[in-house]
DNA sequence: GCCAACGTTGGC
DNA sequence: GCCAACGTTGGC
């Protein structure tokens, strides 16, 4: 199994409305990046995934887990995008913020620090582990 | 609201 | 195929 992060503005896609397509998931549609749409064609179902909120809030907000393999984007006709579902797993009890993930020496790798632009990213197991902790979220 | 970083586009 | 111009993203 493999991890990721998917970053969404919330005023765009939030947390509850994620939480709200139980489990039947959504589109994690309109990615028009290249790298963003390659990490997503590299998915299987069953890869898990932190839910990160861009913009304001700047932290990770909960689990996700990849529910459909890369599929066309409803959202556009152009065939070059694609996109995975994914459903909700876990809320954090904590939110985990940009400034907690930088301030972690063990975290300074992290795609998220180093490119922040990339909305979707993978995340290494140990990255998952410590984030998890910090989170009180389920490993 | 600004600006730096970065990706994409299009002219040559 | 290069590179300048432009648009977008996201942190501050």
């Amino acid at each position: 199994m493999r991890y990721w992060l998917f970053k969404s503005e919330p005023s765009t896609w939030s947390w509850d409305q994620q939480v709200a397509k139980g489990d039947t998931g959504e589109e994690w549609d309109g990615v028009r990046n290249y790298q963003a749409r390659n990490f997503m064609r590299e998915m299987a179902v069953g890869d898990r995934g932190f839910f990160y909120h861009s913009q304001s809030e700047k932290a990770v907000v909960g689990t996700v887990e990849v529910i459909a393999e890369a599929h066309p984007d409803s959202t556009t006709d152009d065939d070059r995008w694609e996109c995975v579902d994914i459903r909700a797993l876990h809320a954090a009890k904590t939110p985990v913020t940009l400034d907690q993930i930088k301030a972690d020496p063990r975290l300074s790798d992290m795609v998220l620090v180093k490119n922040s632009r990339l909305s979707v990213q993978p995340v290494s197991k140990a990255e998952w582990q410590i984030i998890c902790d910090m989170a009180g979220l389920p490993g």
